[in-house]
DNA sequence: CGTAAAACCTGACATATATCATTGTTTGCG
DNA sequence: CGCAAACAATGATATATGTCAGGTTTTACG
């Protein structure tokens, strides 16, 4: 599969569209992104600066964070392989409200926002898609409020390890796909480096989670399970 | 102003739209649309609930919230005139997420899911409206999330006030025309009613609020504001 | 009006979590 | 390789917040 195939799949499904862009609109999308790639721990964009397009991501991931007033990064989301960053900045036409940063190495298409906007205004069904797939993410969104507010650091971080095994899938001795820093994990769940460190070693003693190298994996799902609801 | 055209401009404004609507799509929604009222305490619809159309607040307020496994309810988001609630759930055809319930007496109108889905898939501004709408309420969410998970109970205590004075208003003698438990405030904020008390009676006496009867208000803006950041 | 229920308040206490300090361990790289 | 920087681990301690339990005051309403 070549470049531009890919990267217009990218956008498709990042859209969950039913194919909703035209032959011509996907044309016009793919003739004028761009390619780059970032080194872990670049930024791609950072929160305040005016976007003018949007990244999908071919390969790695990035997460989507914001810096609170007492300093420290509260990580949002995390974006990966065929997920589209910026858009929301791009439809209401205002800069950036979150850091998007390499979390491994990545390679990302760029899309200029006319190609966006212009097909915004065009097909109602790309619009269509674009809004249920906002909805959803709001929902999330909604979701991880309740989370955060109600749930313990132990709940949460529990949580954030199901998370990584869900959506990036674990190797073939169990191990997680995706390894992210304790302080990563930390801006995720929204509590101290130090605290998460110590509570991944008890899960660890517990054995919920094991480790190998720097890899992590999840020892007892159904454990982990209902820690993260509450037993 | 007759009914009509009061619910119409609720519609309009939620939209935020240039009148995106088209004259035949506003006789059909209010044509469609029908009036109920519900007294404080009730359930406009609960979570889980299929919705089968959106409900448009004309007057009181509602809090949109979700029961936590622990038992506890968050408040997402409260509604007032001119918001509307439900659209999420109509527009991606799932079950509603939150429950929505009257803060006091409420007048809402209620516009049956067809009239919704068939302007949107006609007509892309409208769909582009709502859209921009959606992608401002994610930013309010990705938002909440940050203060949530970095803020104090006090910073957040602090900002609710902030909040409910920004989005409601005072009445001549400085109180909030809002006025919402100690309960409610504490589901808003995440945390226990007690705790909420107390440090509203420590605002009360540090001299940032002020009460009269059960009417609450901000007697030290500049203070609750630096509060809030952290100060 | 009087009573029950709801709302508010306060104290004592338990505990989760943050913070600070120190040390060991891994990693990247000149 | 060897060193510096990042990362991980762990202890001691402080603090914020939750929980339980008992009050008082206010509100709703028969």
């Amino acid at each position: 599969m070549d470049h531009k195939k890919r990267c217009e799949n990218c956008i498709i499904r990042q859209f969950n569209s039913l194919r909703a862009m035209t032959k011509e609109e996907l044309k016009r999308v793919s003739d004028t992104k761009t390619t780059r790639t970032f080194k872990k721990g670049e930024a791609l964009f950072e929160e305040g600066e005016k976007l003018n397009g949007v990244f999908c991501v071919r390969d790695g991931v990035s997460k989507l964070s914001k810096l609170s007033a007492n300093g420290k990064d509260q990580i949002v989301k995390l974006a990966t392989k065929g997920e589209v960053m910026g858009q929301r900045s791009v439809i209401v036409e205002e800069s950036a409200n979150l850091s998007a940063v390499a979390v491994n190495d990545m390679e990302v298409c760029f899309i200029p926002k006319e190609a966006i906007v212009n097909t915004l205004h065009s097909n109602p069904d790309f619009t269509y898609e674009v809004l249920r797939h906002m909805a959803h993410d709001l929902k999330e969104a909604d979701d991880v409020i309740v989370n955060m507010s109600q749930k313990t650091v132990k709940q949460r971080i529990a949580e954030a390890f199901l998370y990584l095994r869900n959506n990036y899938g674990e190797d073939e001795e169990g191990y997680l796909s995706l390894t992210l820093s304790r302080e990563d994990i930390a801006n995720v769940v929204g509590t101290a480096t130090e605290s998460c460190i110590r509570i991944i070693s008890e899960f660890k003693k517990k054995g919920y989670l094991k480790s190998s190298g720097k890899k992590l994996g999840i020892a007892d799902l159904k454990g982990l399970e209902d820690l993260a609801e509450g037993f």
